[in-house]
DNA sequence: TACTTCAGCGCAAACGTTTGCGGTATCGTT
DNA sequence: AACGATACCGCAAACGTTTGCGCTGAAGTA
């Protein structure tokens, strides 16, 4: 029942725990036969080296945390996906948290991941985060940390973003180039890297065009589907309605969706809508939404085989910043 | 740079090791006052138990093993996040992997995580799981072992279902009593719990309702949308084509629907479709899709806490099985 | 024969904890 | 004055590994 030790196979074969381990691990000074008679009982009696103990020998550990704000969500858990096949060819196991985008949370567990020896973090942020000694705490201790997709300027770590800026002034410049004069914006509260980022390619796209900012069409909140209804409630109850709507990402984009279609609203004709993501479901409402394509999985494996280079001693654990390529993705609602 | 051990903090108050850690755990022998000193010292250098060295003394592990065919994937992403949730308020933390449905995968990651000493697992076996020693291996070392949605009736150990069979009777149904007669059943290849149950409600449904099961409207293949695609392309090819489709689940589900859309076949009226799961994303698609909800959320957080109540010995560990409440849910598609 | 050389293996310490047991003051009791 | 209680604390072993070093015996060399 319980769990067979390296002694369990030193007793059984008359041998020290110290030949068995070298033998398990092929050392030149084991004779062949040795090596031979300790494999087969090993196999036979299904043992398995205990990795916990391994590690605290070692000092190394062969699993890397992995926190995201939550993991349902589209994009998330296909990031996180990428991460676990990468993390599995490499010999890694990945521990998942979720902080709920709460800043408490978030604390919490990168404690606990740090208090589990993991190798490496790879983190996203909490919407709620605006302090950082959490994340200082970790790397001071020796543990690499990867930033992805929710990642802040005041931490020095490599991080795997998207062009942000770019994206969002692809898609407002589109809107304008669509026809519409009055864009408005749907973004996140507090101070979400993400969310600033595209704020401002947003606002720039307006210049840009001699268009202006308007208060009154940006609207924070959250990033949910909720979020992007209320979202749009607000604006389509303004005096002089959008004509266009730029979502921080996805499901406030099909949230603003549900809601215009709700209330009769014609897309494209009334009103241009553009999210950001480009989720499986974007596809299935009609019309299509047209969105900014972010590669999800692909973020997940770059983040992954950054820590991966880091723990191999590859690469300094420095701050730099893979950037990958966002697409516009033109499709009926605009 | 370093982790500060509880060895640093006894050299640095003249203590011993285990006095500190007594303190650190407030044992009755330890006075008031190096009780405070310790946690003093401890608070300002931040000192974090490890506990890998905890778990290898106390042989007990705060972490469980979840493993699903794949992350992504709506349902199960947000099974996970069930689960996450409730561990996180239990003090344990998760260890995901994904078969990617194939066996020999899951068969190494159950092996990793039983190497990685996990206080248990939480496990949806892959598609192609057809042999189960690699469970009972786990089990028979005292790993215990909770199964959730594709389960597996050879292994005693606790399950998570929802009644896959009333479900599929009860969407089978309503696709008769909404008027068809030529119902197909798009399933799954291979020997999948949930598969076989469904196709059995699928049948009795028929077989009550005095309508033939016939061979040619049972298409197997995978749980994806594209091989939706392609059973809707192979039935619509039919002599006589069905009038009614029932999938295996709703991203399946989703691919019938977009590839009949594409075709211009009139839903509901040519052809009525059900799910199964309710994806947040079925009721983005026009008509709506009728599907059987799933509560996935809920199945995480009840095999979670089966597991932590065989965990803190509530429970015993052999098989009971709880059934959660599946709902037919009329949306347009019929 | 007496020496070196080398292959093959074991001893013991270490990783950071926990815990049973024993030790030493200090105090109160008779 | 001698003794038992009591309060606090330290020693050392243990959890399952890994690894530097030392040991032994056999083979080779001079």
């Amino acid at each position: 029942m319980r769990h067979v030790t390296i002694n369990d196979l030193a007793r059984r074969l008359k041998l020290s725990a110290s030949t068995v381990s070298r033998a398990l691990r092929d050392h030149p000074e084991i004779s062949k036969q040795t090596k031979e008679r300790v494999r087969a009982i090993a196999a036979q009696t299904n043992y398995q080296p205990n990795l916990i103990a391994q590690s605290l020998q070692t000092r190394k550990s062969n699993n890397i945390g992995v926190i995201v704000p939550e993991i349902r969500n589209s994009f998330f858990s296909t990031v996180i996906s990428g991460i676990e096949d990468l993390a599995y060819e490499a010999g890694y196991t990945i521990m998942v948290c979720q902080s709920n985008d709460t800043f408490e949370r978030e604390a919490i567990n990168i404690r606990a991941l740090a208090a589990n020896r993991v190798a490496g973090m790879l983190v996203s942020v909490s919407q709620e985060t605006a302090e950082f000694d959490h994340l200082r705490q970790v790397i001071r201790q020796g543990v690499p940390i990867v930033l992805f997709d929710r990642v802040v300027d005041e931490i020095d770590a490599p991080k795997v973003v998207v062009d942000d800026f770019n994206g969002a002034f692809q898609a407002v410049t589109h809107l304008i180039e669509t026809g519409r004069r009055r864009i408005a914006h749907l973004t996140s509260a507090g101070s979400l890297y993400v969310g600033q980022k595209r704020r401002e390619g947003y606002e720039a796209a307006l210049q840009q065009h001699g268009l202006p900012v308007r208060p009154e069409y940006i609207i924070e909140g959250g990033c949910h589907e909720e979020d992007g209804r209320s979202g749009a409630r607000r604006l389509m109850a303004l005096a002089e309605p959008p004509d266009g709507i730029f979502a921080i990402n996805d499901p406030v984009a099909i949230g603003a969706f549900l809601y215009l279609q709700d209330q009769r609203v014609r897309i494209p004709e009334q009103i241009g809508l553009v999210g950001f993501t480009d989720n499986p479901n974007s596809v299935l409402v009609r019309p299509a939404l047209t969105t900014i394509n972010q590669p999800a999985y692909e973020i997940g494996k770059t983040a992954a085989s950054l820590l991966l280079d880091i723990l191999t001693g590859k690469t300094l654990k420095n701050g730099k910043t893979i950037t990958l390529e966002t697409r516009l993705v033109i499709r009926g609602s605009t």
